[in-house]
DNA sequence: TCGGCATTTGACCTTATGGTCAGGAACAGG
DNA sequence: CCTGTTCCTGACCATAAGGTCAAATGCCGA
């Protein structure tokens, strides 16, 4: 997972910015053509630097495929894991979907990549996909329950709950084109999304008032 | 688009069953791998083939991936077709959504195969879904739209409506792994998934009672 | 301004890949 | 069983792709 000669010499101010350079035309082309369809040589060509440049930077294709991955778990989970437990439990989720959704609307790229990833089987996030992430949805599984117990939002299994966030959210940008194609010029899909989701979610949640 | 000689000659039965074991590899091999990341050795070990037999029966990769798609786009329409506008609105979708997460469970392939397409940017789709696509969806938005102002199902807009039925029945099969590697062993994420979306599609449908 | 380290690149290597082709094997129908 | 067609393959080709390397260039502090 190291780059660079195993060194620990501070990364000067250009190591700094061709490595974040690099990162992102890698961003441009992994998120578009996955992991084996994205070229060296078409990173290099959209970074702007030669291919032994690359190379110089990252020690190969694997490399940098790898540090996007980690950078874009983290940054992932971490909408989750501000759910607050203590919040008001309809809002906490709307809280949630929205930042999701936003997510999706400012790095577009990055839930490309992340679906590339899945769509090929996960074949290097699988442990965090079954470790990290499923520990963390099964904590926040469990205060939905909680919150069902307790009447306080509509009696759903909790964690298709949250599948269902993450596919109306991350469609937004995964399935961006045909989003596009089929409303139509003249429409902003974000701002669209935003108000139906929440009344989707508003929908879903609220408790049924006459109990049975 | 034609493949084989121009000759006309009826298809021999070994071109039947070859053809078709051919393109049941290539679905594989590119619902994983999206089309610049399958190739034509992988095709064709998966096939049980020589890959100059795969060329024997289709002129190049690319007519292999084009005649996956066209023959999974006329697949893809077809629920989203039979929506009727004559029948029990909440049922008709309800309907419709189940069709889809039967595809999604049936043909997960072909639904990563699409998801693929759409994620590179559906260069070899795109006529297809602002064209045929779009116009459907117009016409069923549409549907909805009367349904919605007759108030017999909650008022939404209709596009997002449906784009959240693709998104929640597509994401099963194309999230397949995260799904399964999040609920744990012991599940079956279709038939849960089931029970879940009927719940939510009801609700999120039903209209409001005390009306304002 | 000089020495040393960081940076960059052209040339090159090996393997993978899409595709071709000439000829051989298998399979009709007569 | 013969013959024309269909089917199949080994050998081959050109290009692309990941990666290496030695040498050149640039940059910085002393």
């Amino acid at each position: 997972m190291q780059d660079r000669k195993s060194e620990d010499r501070p990364p000067t101010r250009i190591q700094l910015r061709n490595r974040q350079t690099i990162l992102d035309a890698a961003l441009d082309v992994f998120s578009q053509h996955g992991f084996r369809g994205a070229t060296l040589d078409q990173i290099a060509e959209v970074a702007g630097l030669s291919k032994p440049n690359l190379l110089y930077y990252f020690a190969s294709k694997e490399a940098i495929h790898g540090e996007l991955l980690s950078t874009l778990m983290d940054a992932w989970l971490d909408p989750l894991r501000a759910l607050d437990p203590d919040g008001d439990p309809v809002e906490e989720v709307l809280a949630y979907v929205r930042r999701k959704l936003e997510l999706s609307r400012d790095y577009p790229r990055e839930s490309r990549l992340f679906a590339n990833e899945v769509l090929q089987g996960a074949p290097r996030i699988a442990e965090v996909l079954g470790g990290e992430l499923k520990a963390l949805v099964d904590t926040r599984s469990a205060t939905l329950a909680d919150w069902m117990k307790a009447g306080r939002i509509a009696d759903l299994p909790p964690h298709h709950l949250i599948f269902s966030i993450w596919a109306l959210t991350q469609h937004y940008a995964d399935f961006d084109v045909q989003v596009r194609a089929v409303l139509g010029p003249g429409h902003d899909p974000y701002a669209e999304a935003e108000g139906f989701l929440e009344q989707l979610f508003r929908r879903l949640l609220t408790p049924d008032h006459r109990n049975g």
